[in-house]
DNA sequence: TCAAAAGTGTTAGATTTACACCCATGA
DNA sequence: TCATGGGTGTAAATCTAACACTTTTGA
């Protein structure tokens, strides 16, 4: 069967646009394009949708290639058409987010891919419509992370209030007072606090916590 | 040039959901479909993407063969792309959702399309994965109209408070406030009051409004 | 002993919500 | 004259934002 042969086909590839927090400060990975139209500038990471994969499965590919991480937090951005986008051929292509904890990454992955994590106000330009996808990436993000626990996923599983603030400033690219975020963070009892002590970011050390998935699950208030 | 050959083509086409206002309910506008497969079930209307269109362009082109009107307020809702999601072949479909003004909207293209108006909470099963794909179009657009004036666009230039009521009433889903509702148009100087009194709605009469777009992009503070 | 980050409450102001009656008119 | 939708303000409650000092400890 062939019901729509009269129109024409294209090429459809997913571009993924891979977010980490590190050192205080949101960074995106991205590296050198490596084949041709554009070889040699700044790109995101991408991949052709094949012909027997859904486009979610296609973004999880390229991630998992990349990362060697399955499951990650993604989300469609959109889907990018303009005629002229790619240089080369007729491309559309539909952008993803994904979030990862980059202590979970390897380095050797990175280098074998020649990725850069680059911190995203200091973004170089990129491929084709590629800075486009990023700060529509982000402003969906921006959006979500004040309704969904989704800053965990940027996170260690045990982290201390000081850092999950100070992704909160770098997310939302503006200072948020201690203790107002301190007494929200109390009310969410699904954030966790445990026994345990960090001593790496103060000589006093600060307590570490956990999200607790099930619990957020049974009673979701997530409000920032 | 072919830089991508070895990979695979698949059609990609554009779904539209077109809102309209009327009778204090939210509607879209939808039809049978009229070709195989799936010839017989309700189903929003699309077309394939050309080769020489952006997806944009392939959206406005078919809400124009549909509506015969051009610069409608439209959003991407995103790309659709399970392996199976189209019965006959493989087919990306990237949806938008558009709004009308039903007043403007012939009645004559409606009927030779064979389109009905059908009520947002009446919705029969849809083709496919339309029915995904107004779900998606409802969420993103209650979300807009609080932030946006994105309301006129469903209203004749001319409408009363009354009428602006219903309109949010019927796309949140939810009853509001008179008086507060009220309160915060006051605060909105790009809405209007007319000399204007419509006199269909009540014996008394009610003030007509107007949106003054070019106040508003200068102070556009829209809150609701 | 001191520098550096952790931790902790209160108050004023702003925003949000709840709520009920009079008005004008055509039928 | 009365039924119908138009139009108006206040007060309580909630939420948000501003703000400063003590604690702990390793160097």
């Amino acid at each position: 069967m062939t019901f729509y042969k009269e129109h024409s086909k294209v090429w459809v590839s997913v571009d993924v646009i891979i977010f980490g927090f590190d050192e205080s400060k949101l960074k995106i990975l991205i590296g050198r394009r490596q084949m041709d139209p554009g070889r040699g500038e700044w790109s995101l990471y991408g991949g052709f949708v094949g012909a027997d994969e859904s486009l979610d499965d296609a973004a999880s590919r390229v991630l998992f290639g990349l990362t060697g991480l399955r499951n990650l937090y993604m989300r469609q951005v959109g889907a990018f058409g303009s005629v002229d986008r790619d240089p080369g051929e007729r491309v559309i292509s539909v952008a993803y987010y994904a979030l990862i904890n980059v202590s979970d990454y390897s380095e050797k992955l990175r280098n074998e891919h020649g990725l850069e994590w680059v911190e995203i106000n200091r973004m170089p330009q990129l491929y084709s419509d590629h800075n486009k996808m990023v700060k529509m990436a982000l402003k969906m993000m921006r959006q979500k992370i004040k309704t969904a626990p989704i800053s965990f996923s940027l996170l260690p599983q045990l982290f201390t209030l000081t850092q999950l603030q100070r992704l909160y400033e770098a997310v939302l690219g503006e200072e948020v007072d201690k203790r107002n975020f301190r007494k929200r963070i109390k009310e969410m009892d699904f954030i966790e606090k445990t026994e345990l002590i960090d001593k790496k970011s103060s000589k006093r050390g600060a307590a570490l916590y956990r999200f607790n998935k099930k619990a957020y699950n049974e009673d979701p208030n997530f409000k920032l």
